[in-house]
DNA sequence: GCCCTTGTCTATCATCCTATAGATGGAATT
DNA sequence: AATTCCATCTATAGGATGATAGACAAGGGC
């Protein structure tokens, strides 16, 4: 058997498993937290030993970095990509709230030890992904400081000011989007963007952006 | 001496001192979170040794009670003030900004004690704690429902949302507000209500509330 | 001077938890 | 059929941690 061969069949054997362990952690860390969690509690979810988890990692600090990496996945570069294009300000404020809620829909529990955990990092990948997260809310900064300097934002707020508040806003919603009662995550997207441009207000002549009734079948 | 002015004595002679030991449990706790800290570390914050940090608490968890106790002190009562009065819905949103804001000026680490750790709680005090938090919640909700209602807010957006979106937005100040550059808290509340309020948009005819330029002495 | 209270200390236990070492059984490969 | 590889197991080391028990020093009231 080549070298060759033998990095194909482990590559394709071992991800499966390795996706269910980090899973499991996952899941794990997002209910208890990393400290509050034990190795035991993730292997009581798999059916397995306590003992078997260190086959697929080498200690439990490293399955939080596996866990927050998938869990941090995409952000920034999504958002870089909307911000990119050539969308209005107003536009592009929809696409990056849409685009920070997505991956609650196919990983809340990667998500929410990605934005709670984080912190018991090890230095290291605490750093890499604390300054990944500037550079994602500098992105979005700079897409509410463009949108004033065109004149179709106010520009009379403070940009770091709002973008902290709609990261407020939209992180906070992994905490209750998937308790009940549920509510479909594009009308979340849809309100929190109406109240963000519009505003609560109902005096004003021309509000804000009209608000989309129904959106085309697969936008997400 | 009678019982009387021995409870007396008991409420003038500890609570200096138990104060500091649950202020630095509180500072523990919030820098590494409830199972990340050890009595050790509180131990170490007030130069003494570990094991006499239990003639204060019975127990770690016990520890987090009183920790969270004061965190979550006041929240639904100031709200519920708030509510109450004869402000306008727009008016009360202001005071419902401010009040949620207030107390991390002066316990800052208490407050993110109690919306970081709170989970770690045992049953009882976590349901409790919930309990008061929904209350807190619809408080709120409620205000904002009365102001769709007056008309003076729009009515085509969910008011649960529109809560839950406020606060999530004055929930995350916490998380940066005490970090260089430091923000005065005042401004925070200004802006984060002018943004509520009036929206970011720039395309308005009467624009929401006037921004307050300069605010009575004392406000806060 | 005596005694009680208060706050802290020393010493220690028992438990829990991470991580390592090496064995085992079955599947895949040769 | 023999060998190798993979995933899991058993057993356990080793350390940290929460909590208890009891000693002791300082200070105030009697």
């Amino acid at each position: 058997m080549s070298v060759v061969e033998l990095s194909i069949s482990r590559r394709r054997a071992k991800p499966r498993r390795t996706q269910e362990i980090i899973e499991a952690a996952a899941r794990v860390f997002a209910e208890r937290g990393f400290h509050g969690a034990t190795t035991q509690d993730i292997a009581d979810v798999l059916g397995i030993r306590q003992a078997s988890l260190y086959y697929y990692f080498s200690s439990k600090e490293d399955a939080l970095e596996l866990v927050c990496a998938r869990g941090a996945e995409g952000f920034l570069e999504a958002a870089a990509v909307i911000a990119a294009g050539s969308q209005s300000p107003t536009e592009k404020l929809r696409g990056l709230i849409h685009a920070h809620l997505a991956p609650l829909l196919d990983r809340p529990d990667f998500v929410r030890v990605f934005l709670n955990e984080r912190r018991h990092l090890p230095t290291a990948s605490r750093r890499r992904i604390a300054q990944t997260m500037r550079a994602y809310e500098k992105v979005i900064e700079e897409v509410i400081k463009a949108g004033m300097q065109s004149g179709e934002f106010r520009a009379d707020l403070d940009p770091r000011l709002v973008a902290y508040g709609m990261l407020g806003m939209v992180k906070s919603v992994v905490g209750w989007f998937d308790k009940p009662p549920r509510v479909k995550l594009e009308r979340i997207v849809d309100e929190f963007f109406c109240l963000l441009v519009g505003g609560l207000s109902a005096s004003k002549g021309g509000r804000g952006p009209t608000r989309r009734r129904r959106r085309s079948p697969i936008d997400l």
